[in-house]
DNA sequence: GCACCTCGAGTTCA
DNA sequence: CTCGAGGTGC
């Protein structure tokens, strides 16, 4: 065969073995036997061995790479990919149709798909030739599958010249039913060969997510996973104006569009789909857990807009619940960092979408009291579209009628302590609207029942604790949500704050996790039989920074490097920053956020034990209580020694001072800017951090106040909104990198977490 | 007063 | 992820 023929011959069988991929999948049963593809598919391979100049990337042969060296590569993606809201009912669905159809006088067109179960993905083309795919991952960052997306037969590698130079497919990886059951088979046939003990794949969703993170293609290959598309990584309007005719272009693309596509004119049309697919699913061969509506007009979807979750245009229509039936083996209590007592009840292990649940947590008392679970009900759990898992309700009629369960009783005393237990005495002063001790009234909120829907609405409410009123109301109308431990020295509250103190968002101890907690926090047995039981390694924070490797050898699994590694861990974390600490040592209602804030203001621990409850007001986000609260704990015993402690252990409790440079480099000094959406290049702390470095206000909203508006990516739209109606000029991320240019080099765009937010070494 | 936004706290399993 | 609750802006 000459050069010439062989080039024909190699462009017959690509096309040949393009359509049968494509038919394999999209259309129906190939036209095509699989030997006689295989045949085509090993004399391709035989022509391209022969004449290597005339072997393609893109070529059907080239659909199996080598394997993968170490872990798959973390790849941000260019346009976030986001969720969709779900929707469990008909009165569900039929709000959230409502809220998109509001603005429009014609009845709008929805677009049916069927919701698949498996992984999504988006499939990036450059010069229409298939040049990488990422999972979904957390939306931000997705995971490089490239390799293993190649082996998909409904995965075009070539795109028409009618497509796009660059084109982004975004969709859904998934498997059929049958392929489940062939892969345990084979899986269970390998295990019985080798006496090892067979597990099989719980469900085609888990062993596709396992499939495409294979390091080795060519197991992917043999699992056939499939492909279908259902939206791009851009303005879909480059393509097609509607949503229906853009899915026939991605088809004729190449690519398989989701399954039963349906086009509707009105949403009673698209309705009467759902019922109808709803009967016809279980008779399909993969798992599909929805159904899909999407506006089709896609001048009408940005009309519609997006909250600051969900685009408000498109809606996913679940069909189940993950639910399952357990039994209740008893119910326990925790004990949180912040004294707050919850019940969990412990289940017969089941399984439920995927996960094997053998606990779930029952909130709180009238949790409890509402669904009177009782230790020994059959209970139904659920996951609904979740991943926590709760107890959603309690099969009273399965009760023995003669001998049922006894209800649940509140244990009285701290299970941990011992000391007694209180409920929340809510914070929620007198409603005389003329307060009789005539002393400031703030906002607080009182739950409705409204068209058997539960609703809130505000009331402004004294806080006086020298009110009458107050002290006459409070008690027996409002309770609070939680029963709480108030012993100060409770030692379950003290591990947890422990963890949290070294958790990663507080001081980041390497190292130092719930095991290693619960070690230093325990009673250590009597030295001789002749002594008493010894107190705990760390009975304080402080207690942490003074650990020796010594100490740490007297505990079970350490050794001198474990040890050296623990204690150097502990040392390293002194130079965290105010910010950090603020946030470890637990105060009521101070997160990392708040504390960040609070550190921003004050600079100092010096200056916050200095200050007034009116000082802690004037931060941002801090208001009566949360003031009380950290002006309470600088002037306790406990925070006052606390503190002295550590500042004499030598952690960091100021942020440096300002170099003269970096003070007058404020360029943004008096403006209020406002920051919604995702950026580039900050985290949402990080966005706030590098606002206030460059002088300005963040703010949470948008008000008349507000100079700039920094619009991201998926702003939120009623902040957009706000801003057109009052005339707030709007950024973007590159003009506010524009406006803060003169900023110190130092202050690194990237970095996000607070002690960055303070000027490193100024040498 | 009301609506809305954010934060904190608690939580399951691989 | 989901509540509850605090805070803020009109």
């Amino acid at each position: 065969m000459n050069h010439d023929e062989a080039q024909r011959e190699i462009k017959r069988l690509s096309d040949e073995i393009r359509r049968c991929d494509r038919l394999y999948y999209v259309e129906a049963a190939p036209d095509v036997p699989d030997h006689e593809y295989d045949f085509m598919m090993k004399r391709l391979q035989a022509l391209e061995t022969e004449f290597p100049d005339l072997a393609l990337p893109t070529s059907p042969t080239q659909r199996i790479g080598d394997k993968i060296d170490g872990k798959a590569e973390v790849v941000k993606h260019r346009e976030p990919m986001l969720s969709i809201a779900n929707v469990y009912d008909d009165d569900e669905l039929r709000e959230f149709v409502d809220s998109a159809q509001k603005n429009f006088d014609k009845p709008l067109a929805w677009v049916c798909e069927l919701k698949i179960d498996g992984v999504a993905a988006t499939i990036i083309y450059e010069n229409r030739e298939l040049k990488r795919a990422l999972t979904r991952g957390d939306g931000q960052y997705g995971e490089d599958i490239t390799a293993n997306v190649r082996t998909i037969r409904d995965v075009p590698l070539l795109l028409p010249d009618s497509a796009p130079d660059f084109l982004e497919a975004r969709g859904e990886i998934y498997m059929t039913n049958e392929t489940l059951e062939r892969v345990n088979e084979e899986a269970r046939k390998e295990a019985l060969e080798a006496g090892r003990e067979f597990k099989p794949y719980a469900n085609t969703r888990n062993l596709t997510a396992g499939t495409i993170k294979q390091l080795d293609p060519s197991v992917c290959a043999k699992r056939r996973l499939q492909f279908f598309a259902h939206s791009i990584g851009a303005d879909p309007r480059a393509v097609a104006p509607t949503h229906y005719e853009f899915m026939q272009k991605l088809r004729s693309f190449g690519f398989a569009t989701a399954p039963h596509l349906k086009r509707a004119e009105n949403f009673e049309e698209a309705r009467k789909y759902v019922d109808v697919m709803r009967e016809f699913i279980p008779e399909l061969d993969f798992e599909v857990d929805g159904i899909v509506l999407k506006v089709d007009d896609f001048d009408a979807r940005e009309k519609i807009g997006s909250t600051s979750k969900y685009p408000k245009w498109i809606v996913a229509c679940k069909f189940e619940k993950y639910e399952a039936p357990t039994k209740v083996r008893d119910i326990v209590v925790q004990v949180g960092k912040s004294g707050v007592i919850t019940p969990v009840a412990e289940l017969e292990p089941v399984e439920i979408a995927g996960t094997i649940v053998s606990r779930a947590s029952l909130h709180n008392i009238d949790e409890i009291e509402r669904k009177d679970v009782r230790v020994g009900d059959v209970v139904i759990v659920e996951k609904a579209g979740k991943i926590i898992p709760h107890v959603s309700r309690v099969e009273t009629y399965l009760r023995d009628e003669k001998n049922p369960p006894k209800p649940y009783v509140f244990p009285k005393t701290c299970p941990s302590c011992g000391s007694p237990l209180k409920r929340d005495e809510v914070v929620v002063g007198c409603r005389e609207k003329e307060c009789p001790a005539g002393i400031v009234a703030i906002n607080d909120k009182e739950e409705l029942e409204k068209d058997g829907k539960r609703s809130r609405r505000s009331v402004v409410h004294c806080y006086a604790p020298e009110c009458p009123a107050w002290i006459a109301k409070t008690k027996e109308e409002h309770k609070g949500a939680h029963i709480r431990c108030r012993a100060p020295e409770c030692p379950a509250q003290f591990r947890e704050r422990l963890a949290f103190f070294a958790s990663k968002e507080a001081m980041d101890v390497n190292g130092l996790a719930d095991a290693l907690v619960e070690k230093l926090t325990s009673p250590r047995p009597a030295a001789s039989l002749l002594e008493a039981e010894r107190p705990p390694l760390v009975e304080t924070f402080a207690d942490l920074y003074r650990l020796t490797v010594a100490d740490l050898l007297t505990l079970d699994g350490y050794k001198e490097r474990s040890a050296q590694k623990i204690v150097d861990a502990i040392q390293e974390s002194k130079s965290r920053g105010p910010a950090r600490l603020l946030n470890a040592l637990s105060i009521s209602g101070v997160g990392a956020s708040t504390a960040r804030d609070v550190v921003a203001v004050f600079r100092s621990f010096d200056a916050m034990e200095n200050s007034s409850p009116k000082d802690f007001e004037k931060v941002e986000g801090v208001g009566k209580i949360i003031a009380r609260n950290i002006y309470d704990f600088f002037h306790s015993e406990a925070g006052v020694k606390i503190v002295a402690e550590l500042k004499a252990l030598g952690l960091e409790t100021a942020t440096p001072e300002e170099s003269p440079e970096e003070r007058a480099a404020k360029p943004l000094e008096g403006k209020v800017i406002c920051a919604t959406g995702t950026m580039r290049n900050y985290d949402r702390q990080g966005i706030k951090a590098a606002i206030m470095r460059a002088g300005a206000k963040a703010t949470s909203s948008v008000s008349k106040k507000t100079d700039y508006l920094l619009v991201g990516e998926a702003p939120g739209q009623v902040k957009v909104d706000k801003a057109n109606e009052l005339g707030v000029h709007m950024i973007s991320e590159e003009e506010f990198e524009a406006m803060i240019a003169a900023a110190p080099a130092e202050t690194s765009a990237n970095e996000s977490d607070s002690d960055s937010d303070a000027p490193k070494s100024l040498f």
